[in-house]
DNA sequence: AACGGATGCCTTGACATCCTAGGCATACCC
DNA sequence: GGGTATGCCTAGGATGTCAAGGCATCCGTT
């Protein structure tokens, strides 16, 4: 992924960032860069997650106490801030799953309206 | 619909109101605050619309020329600000709905991701 | 006739979320 | 050594939504 993001038309809906960083780290500890590839490789590109949008999100988790961060050395050498999730989160992550199927059930019955 | 609205936390997801509002107009001529009636109705009161998000909405949408409106005397002698939909609203309306599926897939997707 | 509630429109101000657009440092490969 | 990928972060602004009001009319009840 190189510096020079080619233009896209960013494509998020709004309020389902923290839900997916949840899931995404709940599948493993991970740490934020990472966590940008995995959406978009599991997505298959259809969800575009920005550093901007990334970061600031990691931040009010961990201040939520649904994230934990620990700095952890990579293979190679370099320094990653490894994030996982705490119990706190995990029950978070099922009630965000929830109200989205129940969003995503409303929205479905009104764009399925006839009358 | 008393004015003294119980508290109850909003819930909408942020970039499927225009959809929904032109979705609701597509099936006939309606006036605004039927909007919200309407689209409690159909989505069995999961969906919250508010009167603060609707009206600017209602703006933004005729500004942009997806909306028309008109007044007229309802049966009752009030009057009402009637809308519906331009044919560029009915492209729109496609255009968002196609993005809502695909979005709501991908994330889909996401969730369900085992590893 | 007076009143409250429902209908119908609107505005202002605050707030959260997300994007754009940068910056910085290290590791790896040619 | 230079370019690319990896890895972290921030500041500023745009946008959409909500909360909380206001105003006027109509209807039913008292």
């Amino acid at each position: 992924m190189p510096r020079h993001d080619e233009k896209r038309e960013a494509e998020l809906l709004q309020g389902t960032l923290d839900m997916l960083i949840l899931k995404v780290v709940a599948l493993r500890p991970i740490h934020g860069y990472a966590i940008l590839q995995r959406i978009q490789q599991i997505s298959q590109d259809a969800l575009q997650l920005r550093q901007g949008s990334l970061y600031p999100a990691l931040y009010r988790l961990e201040n939520k106490g649904w994230l934990d961060a620990e700095w952890r050395v990579q293979e190679g050498g370099r320094e990653a801030k490894l994030y996982k999730l705490t119990p706190a989160g995990k029950r978070q992550l099922a009630a965000e799953t929830a109200g989205w199927k129940r969003l995503c059930d409303a929205i479905s019955l009104v764009l399925a309206a006839t009358d």
